[in-house]
RNA sequence: GUGGGUAUAGCUCAGCUGGUAGAGCGCUGCGUUGUGGUCGCAGAUGUCGCGGGUUCGAGUCCCGUUACUCACCCCA
């Protein structure tokens, strides 16, 4: 067979990348579990309707045919899910009656889009969600405890580079342009517009305001002055004001927003910003108050690696809507990008601390029991696969970072070495224990205080 | 979906106006005969992405194709 090339758009990683992957998952599950959160995990696949609704064609979604199917036609068909939220609605209708609301839970999994990839994009990746829902109603307080757990979870991965959580509120931003005499769909017109102004130039967004949105001078402006303002406590509800338009949905979202940053600021540090950001605005779907972004830092090009925000009527049986607000962490973005580009790794690529050494074959069984005995008290270790040169051991452990070779002697003794420091000593299977950090691999990473990039 | 770029050793890449393929790193061995890393010496490795064309002759030029990649769109 032919050397595989790799499929673009599917990364995988060697075993010392993915052992930095489980870290960060083990990580995210332990916070948001300590925020009580409980796991789900929904199936692959959601039917096509399903998936295509709210005319959200802008999803490439992959569908799903068996090989020997005769006739398609008839059947609705089902494909893979493109994010975890959608399904999670579904879920959450399909289980109403066994579930209990405000209904908070964490979602780790893989979904898939059918879109060209591109650094930080791919077309099968990892997406670690929380979400809570209510039933009819939920409590802005929710949106603040949402932010509040990741913004903990992402402080606790402190092998990262820092990140800034951006929070704006589409309440605010509705409002104001309400106020400001925008009506019907040239609001979402608006919003879409100005949502470009990280890509191209606020004149040149000015100018597509006033012919595509055909709003005013005056008003396409304002809309700009609103989306320059930018503040990491709540100091922007006067710099909003100051623009001296008022409407009721503008009090309530400036009020939410107050809240929310006034809420997380106590847990922010130097690594770990948020920051109200008023030009966010989160495509179009299906958000209605609150809405998120996180930039890492040195890695903007990447574009968000963690978003979600407030929804209010994604999951409705007809009878009853259950209003529910998330976030949800790119974790491949985050991760595949950082490990690629060789600034995020393990010190060893196998879990074994110690490599037991075997001096010929026929002692095989000896090293055999030390191996056992370490494991016995929870040491990972593994015993040489040949008898060759105590030299050629040596440098097999050194090759995947096992930090310990163990000898033992014709006398029945052991002694075990540092290849790193070279230090040897006498030691004995049943009570021998390494450094508590030699343990487990560590995640390295060569990110300094300052910038990469 | 639109528009660029690239494809040569395990990896990163060089290879001029066409003349049967190279470097660095890595790998194997030896120096050092059962304790690695440094150093020195020696050695192995290629359907030049694939298919066709031009030519006495193609890694090199032409056409096609596939894969990868970058930007746009969009997003985690």
């Amino acid at each position: 067979m032919a050397k595989p090339t790799p499929l673009s758009g599917f990364p995988e990683l060697l075993p010392a990348q993915r052992y930095v992957e489980q870290q960060v998952v083990a990580t995210l599950a332990r916070t948001f579990e300590l925020h009580g959160f409980a796991n789900v995990e929904t199936r692959a696949v959601e039917p096509l309707d399903q998936l295509l609704r709210k005319g959200d064609t802008s999803k490439e979604v992959y569908v799903l045919r068996r090989l020997q199917e005769d006739d398609s036609s008839k059947d609705k068909g089902i494909g893979l899910h493109f994010d975890l939220t959608v399904p999670f609605a579904r879920f959450v209708l399909e289980n109403a009656g066994k579930l209990e609301f405000p209904f908070r839970r964490y979602q780790i999994q893989k979904v898939w889009r059918g879109e060209r990839p591109q650094e930080g994009r791919f077309r099968e990746f990892t997406q670690a969600d929380i979400d809570i829902v209510g039933r009819d109603t939920l409590p802005f307080h929710h949106d603040v405890e949402v932010a509040r757990v990741m913004l903990e979870a992402l402080g606790r991965l402190d092998f990262l580079p820092g990140f800034r959580l951006q929070v704006n509120n589409r309440k605010l931003i509705q409002g104001f342009y309400a106020g400001l005499g925008v009506t019907g769909e040239g609001i979402d017109e608006v919003m879409r517009l100005v949502d470009k102004l990280d890509k191209l130039p606020a004149e040149k967004v000015r100018e597509l305001l006033l012919t595509e949105a055909g709003v005013s001078e005056d008003q396409a402006d304002k809309a700009l002055a609103l989306a320059t303002i930018r503040a990491s406590d709540d100091s922007f509800v006067k710099q909003v004001r100051d623009l001296g338009v008022s409407h009721e949905l503008l009090d309530e979202g400036l009020d939410e927003l107050a809240t929310l940053v006034r809420a997380c600021a106590p847990l922010t540090t130097e690594r770990t910003r948020i920051e109200a950001d008023l030009s966010i605005a989160r495509g179009l779907d299906y958000y209605t108050g609150t809405v998120f972004e996180t930039r890492l830092d040195g890695y903007e090009s990447l574009g968000s690696i963690c978003s979600g925000g407030r929804y209010d009527a994604l999951a409705s049986d007809g009878r009853t809507t259950y209003p529910g607000v998330g976030i949800s962490l790119g974790l491949s973005r985050l991760l595949v990008t950082l490990v690629q580009r060789g600034v995020l790794t393990a010190d060893r690529s196998v879990p074994s601390v110690v490599l037991v050494a075997v001096t010929d074959e026929e002692s095989r069984a000896e090293a055999d029991a030390i191996a056992t005995a370490l494991r016995a008290r929870e040491i990972p270790c593994e015993v040489a696969p040949t008898a060759a040169k105590f030299g050629k051991q040596i440098r097999h452990a050194e090759r995947r970072g096992i930090p310990y070779v163990w000898f033992r002697q014709d006398d029945g003794t052991s002694e075990v070495k540092d290849i790193r420091s070279g230090n040897q000593v006498a030691a004995d299977p049943a009570t021998w224990q390494p450094p508590n950090e030699d343990l487990r691999p560590q995640v390295v990473t060569t990110i300094d205080e300052g910038e990469s990039k």
